[in-house]
DNA sequence: CTATCATTCAACAGATGGCTTGAATGATTA
DNA sequence: TAATCATTCAAGCCATCTGTTGAATGATAG
């Protein structure tokens, strides 16, 4: 009995990590992060067929990370609660410290500059506070219409280009996306610094601020 | 490139979520918190074959959890760094939050009466200072010896009932053994209770002890 | 009550993971 | 240099995981 619990319970502990275990899962809580979504939108977003996207919800599932409800003849899908979110960043961040490949794909996409560090979310707050910083939101429309930091101007990658004679040349600029992740941010910060801004990246993107109790804004559909 | 970039990052991510899927490695990581040793001391407390126990090993490392280092002709392995604990410790939080199965089983290790909280690390740290709490160490000797809490006696569960007159019908006991894994101290905890003293166990174990920074003592070989 | 539609299930093929056995490595020690 | 010893490698077997296809479910809408 006693021996058998504690099999029992690395079996289920293991369960959550085998959870996080596929690119596909990750991809899908990724999306979750963000917000609620039914199984079609998740599986559009990340590129997987309906039924496999629905097998690899109801794993999410069974490994206690997401929760489901019905809506009409949808089935609406959302993280059980946020500790996910910090599971997800400690695998990045285990990752990026002992992982060779992944330190080199993430100064890849820094450009040849080194990349400053991150601004963490209470700093951004502050900042904002004072009205002096301009925050760019790299994710798609349909995102950052379901919720984005207040004053942040949504713009994609493809099109940063065009915005660049907005911006004012000594303007301090924090660019987000989808959370840790993401890796729009750190390609736009390394585009504005190439072109001589200010830039630099939000630790984290909206999930985590919204996480901390940070003011979200949504836009009326 | 970008794309592919994105591809290789959740790839990675979920290589290191993969090493954690299995409740073999589970247990490695649990006996490598304790402190670094061989190859073959791990597979014999985890109850591995050598050529398994290497494999997952290697599997560990691959995923830079563990790192290793030769001492004669025996290879040493331990922690990268203590993130891993966070991680490990994350997962079962997730587990007993949201798998029933994982609650029922600590509901039943701690019998019938309720157990009351756990006793935070810094808290019991401030108790320590005014003298007034009996330490109980539930591992085996010679994770004990390798390193515990200063004032905790070394006791195995088996043994602990013939200790019970030494220990003050009033003292305050707390008990703690390898981690968050470890089931010894939840009955430790639930014995000791059912005898009518006033038991809790720690929050965390010794790797988390250390990981804040508080004392540890070792015993000369 | 029937038709519709989003989702899930079932069955399959291919790939990967886990454990065992026996041989190979590579650093030490005699 | 040869022998020893802890560890790792290689091959094989079985189990599990992944993604596909086509059918089944179950709630809504007409």
């Amino acid at each position: 009995m006693s021996i058998g619990a504690k099999t029992a319970l690395l079996r289920d502990y293991a369960l959550v990590a085998q959870a996080l275990a596929s690119p596909a899962r990750l991809a899908l809580l990724e999306q979750l992060a963000q917000g609620e979504r039914g199984v079609e939108g998740l599986a559009a977003k990340t590129g997987l067929s309906l039924a496999n996207g629905s097998q690899h919800l109801q794993q999410l599932r069974r490994a206690g990370l997401v929760t489901s409800r019905r809506d009409g003849k949808a089935v609406i899908y959302r993280l059980t609660d946020e500790t996910t979110l910090r599971l997800m960043d400690l695998l990045r961040l285990v990752a990026e410290r002992n992982l060779e490949e992944v330190a080199q794909i993430l100064r890849g996409l820094s450009g040849e500059g080194e990349a400053p560090d991150p601004v963490g979310r209470a700093d951004l707050a502050a900042r904002m506070a004072l009205g002096a910083v301009t925050i760019l939101d790299l994710r798609p429309a349909d995102e950052f219409a379901a919720g984005h930091i207040p004053t942040a101007r949504n713009i994609s990658l493809t099109a940063l280009e065009t915005i660049l004679p907005d911006l004012a040349q000594d303007a301090e600029i924090v660019a987000y996306c989808r959370g840790p992740y993401c890796i729009y941010a750190h390609q736009a910060v390394a585009a504005l610094r190439r072109h001589g801004f200010n830039a630099r990246r939000l630790e984290g993107g909206l999930p985590e601020w919204r996480a901390d109790g940070f003011a979200v804004r949504t836009v009326a559909a």
